[in-house]
DNA sequence: TTGAAAGCGCTAACAA
DNA sequence: TTGTTAGCGCTTTCAA
């Protein structure tokens, strides 16, 4: 038997299936006694409207896709919770999933949502090939990309933070604390924001006119067991950093994990008990990055056509001891 | 224009309408040939099949929906992820939301996903009413209740983790240390695992044949500043407790905050640097509930009929010192 | 192996 | 104020 459908209803309450239509969408000029009818029929078949069939006919679904690396990730659930309001805000559903950094996973999951025909798309680019959108675009779908840019395809809207500026003041920040060999810890290069992030680093040791020495720095897969591997070799080094800059949450934590001594610390991105732990940091805002996409997703959606936007979002440094002193558990 | 339809592809290839469908969905006994100039077409023109056509037409949409608390909190994107995974695996699309705790808000949610026609649901309760499912239990849609079960309504799958058993484990290793006043801190009464947890408290101290003392419990809203409030008000009476057990992950950072001296603390609910700060817990596993959960929904989307589990996941209790000794940052 | 026709449940356009 | 007709893009059924 199914689902009543419109027709059902229409049939229930002796109308014609546009009346309820008009009744269920709030439409005007209907006669109160009618839709009371027609609300009675709708009741008592426990009638419900087909959002799919809706959609298919009108041409919106009214659903936006939101495709990041990882849900389970504090970054980037916050970020996605951003974004889950105020598509909630504008009437909308969101499907979310998660790429795992895998530039294919991205893609298919970008598709499948576009098969869906989601009326728009908030992307955190795993790969940097986006020409697969253009057929997507060019059927009217609206994209922005958030956290990273993408590297081809069309320009689209693009939210990021300050990686390089904020990097850039963390190292300056041990500098200034009298540390003349800092290493960098961070995801591996292929990673958009690792890259900004140890430019900022070079710019820190250049304008304090600091040598570079490729010895401390510790780029690689963001596994916890390569982090740590890479501090201890770094602080078994013959002249080893006396200061370390992470380049994300994750590294942070796994880089306590790895300390043996006393070092100073200043890590991108706050992270939760950072305080607690009195950890320094250079904080970036996921639930603004979210914010700010979501925003310029939905203005394109009303209409805007203005050329692509890149907005830079600010970070902040955190002093908390960590960055001043030393960080020591005990 | 739009995008190209199925109509447009049999046009450009010079073949009917039901051939193309042929050919995209894969069916055999179409001539190689055949396929070939409709592959070419649907090259030419980026056509892509519409799934919200398709999945109106077939009446299922191969999507699910999930309703959790809150997508920024670690507990729940941990088991979102998990339940995302699963949904994948089985070439299934995923709606998110957030219900913020509040149960009209995850009413909408849930009809929401249900005018989207979604095949299933998996939902973490904000109510204890279930009774507006009814209607979409009737029309097929399967749902199962993760983290907490539903007050009414409907006997339906459950998955919880093992909450009194956990609480009660965790007491009995303070007991076990020597104190015999236990605080304990944890969400308002109307959160079923907040009241779960208490009842392993008080069996816990009936096991040890210890007084209950109503002046050492503090349930309440989940806001930190609550919490950081409670346990002052309980560190400054005049016969404190020695010890205390923290009700979930963010009762026991907001605890945490507000601890003046050390303090013997077990908490449930394992955490991100909980093992750097030497915090005793009773983990669950977030993803392990995820997975049982959606395992279940897709079961039952598979066809089967049994009557409505209900799964109990177990706790392990994780002794890092705080437990042991007492809780000190510095 | 291929195609024509009907219809999933709804809304848009146009009568009456 | 109400209803009729067509059709969104696809799959299903049945026929050729």
């Amino acid at each position: 038997m199914g689902r009543p459908t419109m027709n059902d209803v229409a049939a229930e309450a002796g109308v014609a299936l546009k009346t309820v239509s008009r009744v269920v969408n709030d439409e005007r000029g209907v006669n109160p006694a009618t839709a009371d009818r027609v609300r009675a029929a709708i009741e008592r078949l426990g009638y419900r409207r087909n959002d799919s069939a809706r959609t298919l006919r009108r041409g919106r679904t009214a659903s936006i896709g939101l495709v990041i690396e990882d849900a389970a990730d504090p970054f980037y659930s916050g970020l996605s919770r951003a974004v889950e309001d105020v598509a909630l805000r504008h009437g909308y559903l969101m499907f979310t999933g998660s790429s795992s950094e895998d530039p294919v996973r991205e893609r298919d999951l970008v598709l499948a949502f576009c098969a869906r025909r989601v009326d728009g798309l908030v992307i955190v680019p795993a790969g940097a090939d986006h020409e697969y959108l253009t057929p997507e675009l060019d059927a009217g779908i609206s994209a922005v990309f958030a956290d990273r840019p993408s590297g081809s395809g069309r320009d689209l809207d693009t939210v990021l933070c300050d990686n390089a500026g904020g990097a850039r003041a963390g190292v300056a920040h041990l500098i200034a604390h009298g540390h003349r060999r800092v290493g960098f810890v961070a995801d591996a290069p292929s990673i958009f924001t690792a890259t900004q992030r140890w430019y900022g680093y070079r710019q820190a040791l250049d304008a304090a006119a600091l040598p570079y020495d490729p010895a401390l720095i510790a780029m690689g897969p963001p596994e916890p067991a390569r982090v740590e591997a890479d501090v201890t070799r770094l602080l078994a080094l013959a002249d080893p950093p006396t200061a370390l800059f992470t380049g994300n949450g994750r590294t942070t934590v796994a880089t306590l994990r790895a300390l043996d001594r006393p070092v100073a610390l200043v890590g991108f991105d706050d992270f939760e008990l950072a305080d607690l732990l009195g950890i320094t940091v250079v904080a970036q805002n996921p639930a603004g990055l979210g914010t700010a996409a979501a925003d310029l997703l939905f203005s394109r959606l009303a209409g805007n056509r203005e050329p692509a936007q890149r907005r830079q979002l600010p970070t902040r440094l955190i002093p908390r001891g960590s960055g001043e002193g030393a960080f020591r558990l005990l």
